[in-house]
DNA sequence: CGATAAGCGAGACGGTACGTCACGTCTTGAT
DNA sequence: ATCAAGACGTGACGTACCGTCTCGCTTATCG
């Protein structure tokens, strides 16, 4: 006899449309307006929405954003570092691809509205983080595998260097202070120079 | 018909007991409460002056803080790196100083603060980069030194660590992970091990 | 072909005792909150019933009242006055123990909402007066057996009498004004005096 | 030394206008839609004034109506009887004249609503029988000028007559009964001929 | 005996209005 | 002229109920 199934409780269920509107008209409204100046009722009215039914399941803006990173509606996929045999390159690439899509003041908008979210609530910083890459799966799974393989030292700090890599971007785009491409190479190499064991190619500045 | 000197114009001059009355006021208040529960009423109320007087010298909160934070009412003193004959010891008590700091949870609070400002106001994250030691007179500068001095290498990107350096501190306080002293070593050697010609002492990790 | 029965649709019957909880949940908070305090969702979940099938039996919570009016889940017995051989003794006792009701701070309040509901619905004002009173079998009935025996004039204005006797005391209730016991006969004696044609004892004022 | 002149306190000053233009847009709204459609929201719009303004000076609709009462806002002219040589026939009158008002509909419905806003407010239940006339300079002053003439008996019940005669108003309005014109001589004779000692004229019912 | 259909509880939904807060501007009288 | 006090129009807040709807279950008659 099989254990009775979780039956779900009466009542009518969530409306999944409703919650897909008001994600994607937050999404909008804060790459639109920036996080000050977006507000639930504005949310509401774009989802076509009551405001009663964003409160009943999200307690704040910046939980409401949370859910918005998570499903992917807000920002574009995750950026990840390509696994070749070069974890400087790689890094690097990874960098820069951040930088470009950190160049669109568009884009630089978005991440500093996210910032100011996560001030609220922590959640917003760990996702962010996760956006930019700062995952198991991306940049710090590529520095770990590069330890492994002997490309970078044992004692690598590899959350160390993560959080220094994603601390510079945060820092410079909350100071508006615009990205060259050379950056990449230059924050890359001075937070991993003291682990690389060996650089498959030569390269200087 | 004489030139006229270029005497003060008709009506009381500026208050000045008003102005730090207002500075005060804005900074306790940012302290207890936080900057998304600040308010120019709150102000205008603990200070016993007049919104407009508010208005009149200043057109938004941030802007109200960064003349806070440029007249020391809302931080301690800058933060600034001893010049000891080894720049790597003196780097890791800067940032050992800073994390003390931080561990403080009104301070970290206050911080958070900051940043939510910045976000609104540029000018607020480079008086908090300088707060925390990024000027040219301190963690900037001795590095320089250092550089100067050989023991750093003339390439040092100084700027670059100086960012990262600020930046991992930033994104740790806006994630609200804790430090551990440990950290101090870590950030530090790490950024500088690349640089770095000459160790006075020996250093394991 | 016979005529279709008027044989009940299939289906579950109305739930009786629903509808008795409903009545009830709807008296007491009438009761305990007033009626612009009264809400279906409150009523709903004091009875334990959904809100359907309020609105399934009800279109509006004046309705409803008139419901709990009608079933006497709301006031006590109708007041009656007696039989004696003397109407105005006995139309006195009857004004008596309204005024020994309504001096009872709940119950004005009571009455004070019903006001309220019969604004909304006129069947409330109907209901009410009855609850008073107002009906062939009591105030009215024992007025028009007055003037049958002879006790009061045959023009007597028996429902414009009923009238100014229930709206006096409504009057005095909206208006929050208490009752002395011996308004009961000033009122009474005012407007009976002029159709009275003989009374059995004697008394002034 | 003379008493300090009561200064008043600094600040702008009550804007006229715009108390003026809430009162007629409260009085306007409530007499299109009736009390429970009347909402402060639609008051501030139609008066074209925030929220917080109506709210800064009346703390509820009930009040705000007082004041529309109190002001003349909201209805005509107090109805008042005239002082001929005969109580009766000013008395009648005086009650043909609040019939022929009420017999409008929309004078019904404004007495309706009112009647509601009493019951959240006693106050307006003393405006409104003012309104109608229960003044010491209307009705109850023309009873007592009847009494001192010796038309009225000394120990006639004045407040008790005025009382049931608003009263059956009342009672009617509410009950949406409609009145008939000869309803007027039937009700003050009722109430009256305990009290009358000599009539003028011959009257038939 | 099903099949069918209404009643029922629970509760999510789009709305409207609530009463409050802070905004930034203005007006006023005093210094 | 600047100041404190504070009233104003604006707009968003978060909450309470509205009346409707959708669920999944129970109940009762009918074929």
């Amino acid at each position: 006899m099989p254990a009775l199934a979780p039956t779900r409780r009466p009542g009518a269920a969530r409306n999944e449309k409703a919650r897909l509107a008001i994600l994607r008209a937050a999404s909008e409204l804060l790459t639109i307006q920036g996080y000050d100046h977006l507000t639930i009722e504005g949310i509401a009215a774009r989802a076509k929405v009551g405001k009663p039914t964003i409160y009943r399941w999200w307690s704040s803006k910046s939980e409401l954003l949370v859910e918005c990173l998570a499903d992917d509606t807000l920002m574009p996929d995750a950026f990840r570092p390509q696994t070749s045999d070069d974890v400087v390159a790689d890094i690097t690439r990874w960098f820069l691809a951040i930088i470009r899509f950190v160049r669109e003041d568009s884009n630089a908008a978005l991440i500093r509205s996210l910032i100011a979210a996560a001030v609220d609530n922590t959640e917003v910083a760990v996702q962010l983080s996760s956006r930019l890459g700062a995952t198991p799966e991306a940049l710090d799974g590529r520095l770990l595998s590069a330890v492994a393989s002997g490309q970078l030292a044992p004692d690598t700090p590899v959350f160390h260097i993560s959080e220094m890599l994603i601390g510079a971007i945060i820092l410079r785009v909350v100071g508006a202070r615009p990205f060259e491409p050379r950056d990449a190479r230059k924050f890359v190499r001075t937070v991993l120079s003291g682990s690389v064991t060996k650089l498959p190619g030569s390269a200087t500045n």
